[in-house]
RNA sequence: GCGCCUGUAGCUCAGUGGAUAGAGCGUCUGCCUCCGGAGCAGAAGGUCGGGGGUUCGAGUCCCUCCAGGCGCACCA
């Protein structure tokens, strides 16, 4: 029995209360479904419900009273072996083994696709992240996005949705100048230009310019006038920054459909065609020689600058057209994902969202994720190139691996600012929880080629009422939670709950597999039974949920560690 | 000054109104006579930043104060 299939027995039970009359609930006022939830305490059953506390009050009795009045209807029911009613009205439910063991079948039935819904179905996503700029090397900041946002990205897959991953290419614009005229002064061996960029990388990427410009059968542009040079160290350094970028996000793990070049939005006419539509739709005034956008007609704290006195385009001009292609391309759901120093930018993009008469938060939705630390020895320690703390995602990567990196970064809400410890990073990494449940994972794996030796099979005998003990329980539960979670992980935008799970769940099959009169195996004097071949449909069916969730996460399962 | 985020065990963090607030790491005590000890069982460790409020019930919602982070451009 599924939670599902329990919420819809509460549902049934309550109607036919009210049906007959036992209970004076308007009908308006019984829930379509009931929401049931896992008991924190073991003894409270494997599924508790709270609707008698919740309906109580409309239907003029109390609690308790409602809740036996369910009990008694809901004790008949297949599957169900009992129910009690506890504290102020609690119902407590408990499933009869073999109603609950069958999920083991299921799932290895079910195989890649157990934990996928529809959830999201039929909804188009586009989900941006990282789109750091191309100016150098991407930091530990925006690996966290690449971690979570691709993250994201696989559970709103799971859940029905069709997801395009994209990067805005930042490649217009005074920064780009600014990355230009470093890399020239490097090559020339000059200082760097104020406000330029200093880091050790810029020499490199200098360099390789040089060469590629002279491959290309180019002049040295080194010697060129100094607009031609700056022109082709830009050109050839972003492209060069671009083909490093998405070569690190690509061993990452990372893989974009889409990488959008800014430039392009200002080349193709697509700012001006933007600026013209909200100019027709009477969003935009003059004023001090500007052309602005009248976003406090929205929500935004002050109206914004869209083309500048100076007849350019503001940097808000380009996240315009860029919103309008994304529409354009025909996504009902624009999702970015920015980091808290961008939080500022909400009220100004929901107010362009709002602008084009669509509706922001649903339309638009703009996740803000904290900022990662670095800290040594206890103390915060500012990035910085000189002092050579700025950690890179090929640093991070280098110095723990793919899997502990997304995981390390996976696993935390984004709402809280991450610290990662630089000592910790160059130290073992065994205390990185992705261990744990990869641990897990090839627990079971092990078992199964035991297994194989033993002759122990799932052909025949599954008998499911065998898995009556109280860790099987335990760990039947947790798997029939988690298509929920994936489906929350997916609602909330918030894949760090499939880690999360994934940790419960392996702590659960590791405390199964310690029991040791639960062997999957039999003894060496012991023939195959059926509890053995029961017992390896449960292993399989967790070394299923364990592979499913840590693809979500984008982090190998391993056979053997 | 205004806005967003955060404050939970020694540390790093979970906990979208439920029952006795959890995990990992660290500390202490046990467990390899058989499926992998990267594991398990147990112990110690908490005014959930403070104070009000809503609710049958608040770590969770509201108000307020305190502390920290990040923003408040005709920069990108």
């Amino acid at each position: 029995m599924t939670p599902d299939e329990l919420s819809q027995a509460l549902s049934t039970a309550l109607a036919s209360a009210v049906a007959d009359g036992a209970l004076a609930l308007p009908a308006d006022a019984v829930p379509a479904s009931v929401h049931v939830e896992r008991p924190r305490q073991r003894e409270h059953g494997d599924w508790a419900t709270n609707v008698a506390l919740q309906l109580a009050k409309k239907a003029g009795t109390s609690p308790r009273a409602l809740a036996e009045e369910l009990a008694g209807r809901l004790g008949a029911t297949p599957g169900i072996q009992a129910v009690h009613v506890a504290g102020p009205g609690f119902l407590n439910i408990t499933l009869d083994a073999a109603a609950a063991g069958e999920l083991a079948r299921t799932i290895v039935e079910t195989g890649a696709a157990y934990g996928r819904g529809d959830s999201e179905a039929g909804k188009r996503v586009n989900l941006e992240f990282v789109s750091a700029n191309p100016t150098g090397p991407i930091h530990i900041g925006g690996v966290r996005w690449a971690a979570v946002g691709d993250s994201l990205a696989r559970v709103l897959e799971a859940s029905g949705a069709e997801v395009a991953r994209e990067y805005y290419f930042n490649d217009h614009g005074a920064q780009i100048d600014r990355f230009a005229r470093s890399l020239l002064a490097r090559a020339r061996g000059a200082a760097a230009p104020e406000d330029g960029y200093g880091g050790q990388y810029i020499s490199e990427i200098a360099d390789a310019v040089i060469a590629d410009a002279l491959a290309a059968g180019e002049p040295d542009p080194r010697e060129l006038p100094d607009v031609e040079a700056q022109e082709v160290f830009r050109a050839r350094g972003v492209d060069r920054m671009f083909t490093e970028i998405k070569a690190s996000l690509h061993d990452f793990g990372v893989d974009f459909d889409v990488y959008f070049h800014e430039d392009s939005l200002h080349e193709s006419g697509a700012v001006d065609r933007a600026v013209a539509r909200l100019r027709d739709a009477g969003r935009m005034f003059e004023k001090d020689g500007a052309t602005w956008l009248r976003t406090t007609e929205f929500g935004d704290d002050k109206d914004r600058v869209v083309l500048k006195s100076d007849g350019e385009a503001a940097y808000i001009a380009g996240d315009i057209a860029y919103y309008l292609d994304k529409r354009e391309r025909g996504f009902d759901e624009v999702i970015i994902m920015l980091g808290a120093d961008h939080h500022g930018y909400v009220g100004r993009m929901m107010a362009v969202c709002a602008a084009f008469g669509d509706t922001p938060g649903t339309n638009l939705q703009l996740l803000i994720g904290q900022m990662v630390n670095l800290v040594k020895d206890g103390q915060p320690v500012r990035m910085s190139k000189r002092a050579g703390t700025v950690v890179t995602l090929e640093d991070l990567v280098d110095a723990v691996g793919v899997d502990a990196a997304r995981y390390s970064l996976a696993r935390s809400s984004v709402d809280s600012t991450i610290d990662l410890d630089l000592d910790l990073l160059t130290r073992a990494t065994n205390e990185n929880p992705v261990y744990y449940v990869q641990y897990a994972h090839s627990r079971t794996c092990a078992v199964d080629r035991n297994a194989a030796d033993r002759a122990v099979s799932r052909q025949d005998g599954f008998d499911p009422s065998l898995l009556d003990h109280a860790t099987e329980a335990a760990l039947l539960g947790r798997l029939t939670e988690f298509p929920r979670i994936v489906a929350q992980a997916a609602e909330l935008r918030e894949p760090h709950r499939v880690a999360r799970y994934l940790e419960a769940l392996a702590g659960d099959y590791h405390t199964w597999y310690q029991q040791k009169d639960r062997r999957v195996l039999p003894y060496p004097d012991e023939a195959v039974q059926d509890v053995h071949r029961t017992r390896l449909w449960l292993n399989d069916a967790v070394r299923q949920v364990l592979a499913n969730g840590l693809a979500l996460l984008g982090v190998t399962a391993p056979e053997r560690m």
